[in-house]
DNA sequence: ATATTTAATTGACATTTATCAATAAATATT
DNA sequence: AATATTTATTGATAAATGTCAATTAAATAT
């Protein structure tokens, strides 16, 4: 965590609502934090720092004790489940304005997975006690976190299903559907990624890979330079996707 | 569905919180019910109804309106994630005393898999609607649900990691382990399930299931015959599901 | 009891995927 | 700019896994 510093302090001001990560244009993507009261939220957010990451450093590391939840105000993050022997599974990307639940487990628990910084990125922690306080006063906060919850459990059979029933190509075509249609909204897309971490996202070697990419480069479907990927027939990719 | 019975219907009577499937004692596994007050419980219970289910018989199907969630009084059950292409994949193992949430998703949505009966099963269906009604007026309840449900998706992440970072041996020696521990809890024991079921456990072919089975019978680490499996070398195995 | 169906097992083989090694390209460092 | 270091790519090969077909055993129906 060497590196991490912290850019701004957020008071109880009420102008922070607006400025902060938990504002609803900002963690707005879940709308959980509009649920709150503006004493509720100022009760969340005392004491809350911004804290800025570089690219490459560790924001939440896997086994360490769960006391904050992380809300990504701006970046790109990366959720690993790290391997005792190093065989590192990418389980999801997270963009701006999101909040981490951590991997589902909100209290007195240990962290599953670890979560890295792809680019640069402000994000903020939040206390889980604090929420936990929260959710015992205001029910609809709480039920939409549990509707947050299952979201990402769902996220996660997804990709279980993705991972488990497919073949190379088919995990390769819906790493870039998701890179193309999820995070970066834009088709030719630059990915700050490398291809290791696109193949730990496939669940497969880099070579392995970076032969599929090459296969449907030959094939028409894609264009592809260093740090850039142009999906030219969207739907031939969803067919490899779906023929598993 | 057909071939379902009413076994007995439960009403507002106090006795039956003894008797049904809410009571602490049954599905006292999550002890989520224990929360409510005997008003909310029985107004959950209005109308409830037990249902008999046959072996093999459809619980719930994939891909239908999540109404219902289903609570297991007795009997056992597989999760299932049915493949278009066929290849299906089970998720887990329901015992007794266990409310099963459909996959993280509490409402209106669809349902991710299919639940389908091993055993004679008696289990209750509650209604989606009621329990958001309770949700939003008993906190500790909502509560207890998120931790439920969280507990569920780390689960799930666990079955990621193994079925994707393992090879076979480590993943056949997974589902004997968890077989035994979690749910059977005898050793030896006898498993209701098919070959072919227990390599939808492990993500594989039933052939290359029973082959892997062979390799570990020929190192003396289980005895098995048609309907039981004993684990002889537990150690040995836990090794194996380490090194996957 | 016999016939019929279903599940389990085995073997041969093809396909998929990983591993290892070598090289090339890009990036960082001096 | 030159060197070192990391990342990307390619090829050859081995290992893992799936597929298909045949056989046996068991379960169920007649």
């Amino acid at each position: 965590m060497s590196g991490a510093q912290i850019a701004s302090l957020c008071g109880n001001c009420p102008e922070c609502k607006h400025d902060c990560c938990f504002s609803d244009r900002n963690c707005g993507s879940s709308h959980i934090f509009g649920l709150l009261t503006p004493d509720e939220l100022h009760e969340l957010m005392d004491n809350k720092r911004q804290i800025h990451f570089r690219p490459g450093e560790t924001i939440l590391k896997q086994n360490t004790p769960l006391t904050h939840l992380v809300c990504i105000k701006n970046g790109l993050a990366k959720v690993v489940s790290e391997d005792p022997r190093g065989k590192n599974l990418i389980l999801q990307i997270i963009k701006s304005n999101s909040i981490f639940m951590a991997g589902g487990s909100i209290m007195d628990d240990f962290r599953h997975f670890t979560v890295a910084a792809i680019t640069e990125i402000d994000c903020c922690f939040i206390d889980t006690n604090k929420l936990y306080t929260l959710l015992t006063r205001n029910s609809a906060f709480a039920i939409e976190l549990l509707k947050h919850s299952n979201e990402q459990h769902l996220k996660m059979l997804s990709t279980l299903i993705n991972l488990t029933n497919k073949y190379m190509p088919g995990r390769v075509a819906d790493t870039l559907l998701y890179l193309k249609n999820n995070i970066f909204e834009a088709n030719p897309y630059n990915f700050v990624l490398s291809k290791q971490e696109l193949a730990d996202m496939s669940g497969m070697t880099k070579e392995s890979f970076i032969r599929s990419l090459k296969e449907f480069e030959d094939s028409g479907l894609i264009h592809h330079s260093r740090n850039t990927i142009e999906i030219l027939k969207e739907n031939e990719l969803i067919e490899i996707s779906k023929n598993g």
